[in-house]
DNA sequence: AGAACATGAATGACTATTCATTCATGTAAT
DNA sequence: ATTACATGAATGAATAGTCATTCATGTTCT
């Protein structure tokens, strides 16, 4: 891959800069038009038409729509576990770390519904399509969930009998219908701080009532 | 009225029976083929061959390819949701109708695992497919856990500032992911109580250490 | 000029759907 | 009981339409 200095927001005076624009530029257009349609009824026509560049010139960057697909996971999705892992890297409480996974997964959702969608509906649906796609930087995202829970097991803020595993199974589930619905229908007026706050609240204490606690500490 | 013998061996007594068994023949061949194929990837000749009928066959019992997969959808969610019902009417306790509620949904996704995968990726994708459906039955199957979750917090026995919305999407999402995981790869060695019962102490304890009780009799 | 880049109409492969025909079974007539 | 006729379920080859991909041609750089 070749995406070591491409942020966005500076002209280079070279002709690899022209290339590269049109790279991104079908990349964004591509995550909108499969997240608007989906992949299979997505036209290559309806990409470039997005991107307003002709349809060969996918050609030019794409090997084929597929590649197309493959390449908007490893690119995006790769961008936000890089964001998560530097952020969460920072802190040493498990309990924090949660709570940033969770703010940081929301807000990326919410910052880009487009990918979200396309994300949560054809990341499953390509493991069918594109045969031997490991979806890695999809596994390394749900890990941290894992990790984050093993290390508040060792430190004791989570129980042992908690099985990591599924934990992190069920916590990403969480919140991914969540923001999918979110996205999608009713549920928009929630801010990302109310969703924020039940979903650490369920994971952490559950839903029933506390038992009256006749406490001798409090 | 009988012929002694046909010549193929077989006496099928009254032709509306053949005509049902078909019916139902293309459906639980749809569900293997769009589970091992993908709606999109999936072929009409394939499901006819699964099915055992001509292609044409298929168009005497559905108007077309879209109208195979809704059919899929609302007839097998139709039979979950039934029975589901059924179970938990019989309750009155929120927190068994909940435990039963989950151990349902497993045992369904477990029973059929070509049926969950269809669920799980192309219901989502179908909102896109076709345009105006609503998705009934699934959303009557999520509204089960609303339900349970207010009358247990006009009980009592649920915190009152828990938003029913959010949690029966998170609650969902996470049984959901957990069984579609389950289905798909390693965690295939847990059996439903094991994931029953994570998902309850998820739910209803969350995954921190319980705080130091000091009871009152000590 | 030559190279690199871009275009979009034309190609060709693929497949959902149709429909003329066959076949199995039921009914009526002898 | 046998034959003739009627029904409509089932078939699968042919059709018709859709797109991903290619490539002959144009444009824009150096």
């Amino acid at each position: 891959m070749f995406s070591d200095f491409s942020l966005f927001g500076f002209e280079q005076p070279f002709s690899k800069m022209k290339a590269e624009n049109k790279h991104s530029k079908i990349i964004s257009a591509a995550v909108k038009v499969f997240a608007k349609k989906g992949f299979f009824t997505a036209r290559i026509s309806d990409i470039a038409k997005e991107a307003k560049v002709a349809d060969g010139t996918i050609y030019l960057y794409f090997n084929n729509k597929y590649d197309i697909l493959l390449s908007v996971f490893e690119e995006e999705i790769g961008k936000i576990v890089k964001k998560t892992v530097n952020l969460i890297e920072k802190e040493s409480d498990p309990q924090i770390m949660l709570e940033i996974f969770i703010a940081q997964h929301l807000l990326a959702m919410k910052k880009n519904k487009n990918l979200a969608e396309v994300i949560q509906i054809e990341l499953r649906q390509s493991n069918k399509v594109i045969k031997n796609y490991r979806n890695n930087k999809f596994t390394e995202y749900i890990g941290i969930i894992g990790e984050i829970i093993e290390k508040g097991q060792k430190t004791g803020v989570y129980r042992d009998d908690v099985n990591p595993e599924i934990a992190k199974r069920a916590f990403f589930g969480a919140l991914d219908e969540v923001s999918r619905v979110w996205n999608v229908s009713l549920e928009t007026h929630y801010t990302v701080e109310e969703i924020s706050s039940q979903i650490i609240q369920f994971f952490l204490s559950g839903i029933s009532s506390p038992p009256l606690q006749v406490s001798g500490k409090s």
